[in-house]
DNA sequence: TGTACATCAGTGAACGCGCGTTCACTGATGTAC
DNA sequence: TGTACATCAGTGAACGCGCGTTCACTGATGTAC
């Protein structure tokens, strides 16, 4: 008998099994809620998701592969946010509050899958490690060509920066930006406290600004 | 028969229960190279140090009281020799060299352990999670004290400063200087790589510094 | 100092359990004619 | 359109294995007299 997860038949084979998949996805991330990926068992995926165990294969070759594609999802997804946040911003304060408020907001919808990010960006798996590593130069990336390309008047002076401390800059930006997502999930049911972590990350992005902006060479 | 670890008998019951007990801790350390505290096996541990499995609970109650034994003899003694090379200075920039370098010699000392502290400080082990942010909050808090109390005549506008900034400045200082040894992990054999890294990282925090220079409330 | 007893770090066997992977299979969906 | 065959997502049973924990034990070290 051919065992349909959302009860719905009207699917095409792929379209279904796209389904399984993002199931797999679902089960696995809830699951590292509380252990890391290298802990985390087919068994147990596969069993929350609603799959016999050997069927795991028609999706991933292994576990890892499951958490590589668990960072293009979650990662992807709040890159393209904070992209899109930027667009028509002129003031730097503007920008720092704009994307401290984006990465709130992301953190809040996907608490697990940050979650997930921060612990495997130094965790066991060496493949989801790289994974993270790539979207997170990415986003650095991102921002350099948006300030330096972009209509932030504010950040015009970087216009004349060699390109090599543009990145010093926007990395450790970057950086700073998911040192505090990954503070934020300690704090995510406790309002007082969450408020205190926005308000000290939001002075340190400033604090960095301010650096900038008094940068000699 | 008693099995002497390091063929010594000369030590009493005590010592040499405290030799068994180090033995666990650097076979753990080395495992951990390549998995998460929560993937590595009590089994395994016993195995590399030469023991048999049940005498593990002599020396801890399970895997994750060892983990915090680790996170103690790891970040304790950086966080020592941190303190140290404090003592004495006068200008900032010589405050960022001397951190830095502390930093790189202690990483270059022990990398494993450095492994281990990054890949858990947001890893599945919430008593071990909790160890490395107490490491991490006295060694903001000694810097701020060392800063505001101390002779480093650079630093001397801190002392005017609401304790709060002072704290937010601290932590972002020492937030990046253990993110810059998570990073040195991943380029340990890349001396090319490492100059980079320690270049950047240099300039970042000196970006950090120049920020708390200009800083307005 | 010598003796009798207590302590306790480490032993070795046993247990039940969940794991990853393999395999031949089923039967609904897809496709060629 | 109907029919015959191919595809392939998911099944269910089986395998050997390493795991954490328990237990009664051994015998060297420590201590009280």
């Amino acid at each position: 008998m051919h065992r349909c997860l959302l009860g719905d038949v009207s699917h095409s084979r792929s379209a279904r099994k796209e389904l399984t998949r993002q199931a797999l996805l679902d089960a696995a991330v809830r699951l590292l809620a509380d252990q890391g990926l290298s802990s985390l068992s087919l068994r147990e995926v596969t069993r929350a998701a609603g799959i016999v165990p050997a069927a795991f294969y028609r999706h991933f070759a292994d576990i890892g592969q499951l958490g590589v594609a668990l960072v293009e999802q979650s990662l992807g997804g709040t890159r393209d946010a904070e992209r899109m946040v930027r667009i028509g911003l002129t003031g730097s304060d503007e920008l720092i509050e704009q994307s401290m408020a984006v990465l709130f907001e992301e953190v809040r919808r996907h608490p697990e899958r940050h979650r997930f990010v921060a612990r495997e960006r130094y965790g066991g798996v060496a493949v989801v490690r790289r994974a993270i590593e790539e979207q997170l130069r990415r986003g650095a990336d991102e921002l350099a060509a948006d300030l330096v390309s972009g209509g932030l008047d504010a950040a015009a002076y970087l216009r004349e920066w060699p390109a090599e401390d543009v990145r010093m800059a926007t990395t450790l930006f970057v950086d700073h930006m998911w040192q505090t997502a990954a503070a934020l999930l300690d704090v995510v049911d406790d309002p007082r406290a969450m408020a205190a972590l926005r308000e000290r990350a939001t002075r340190q992005l400033r604090l960095i600004v301010a650096g900038c902006e008094h940068w000699r060479g």
